[in-house]
DNA sequence: CTCATAGTTATGATATATCATAACCTTTGC
DNA sequence: GCAAAGGTTATGATATATCATAACTATGAG
């Protein structure tokens, strides 16, 4: 698993959660104070976000980071 | 849980699963060509890493990165 | 058609993660 | 005493994560 792989599938897992729990990326930007184009861009497995910027993103999906990982594990 | 805590906690699960494998700091910054200096700082909490490097850290330990991190949820 | 909502992409500024080097502290063993 | 191994702290340079704004697409409602 590449790093780009490795992104792209935190953001869909993200983008997952969020659709899950009916948000939009606006409800989730507003509890976060983030902007949408960064989000959208984690999303899409653009970033290569940092511990904090999850753990706050779990926190506004009433989820824990663990959930939000995907296994890395070969 | 402040941000500070969550780093210094998961700082603290690098170097306990590190130390049950027997590697030393060196051991691990040879396999991932990492500084000795910036592990330190990430085991004593110090450092916000990126999901890339928490990746590869766990790669280094034979871990998965879900295993490295502590929970958030409340 | 217009308007609003949801999302994406581009660009530039700022904060900070990462890298690199050096100096320092402990402990262990000679 | 000295030397080496393991770890920490300070400092500066560089790469990049994050923030901010604007423009754009697509969809659906009126």
């Amino acid at each position: 698993m590449t790093d780009q792989e490795f992104l792209s599938d935190i953001g869909a897992r993200i983008a997952e959660m969020r659709k899950d729990k009916g948000l939009s990326q606006f409800d989730v930007c507003s509890k976060l104070d983030m902007d949408k184009t960064y989000l959208s861009a984690i999303e899409n497995g653009h970033q290569n976000i940092t511990l904090i910027t999850c753990k706050r993103i779990a926190d506004a999906l009433d989820s824990d980071i663990r959930e939000l990982l995907v296994s890395t594990k070969s």
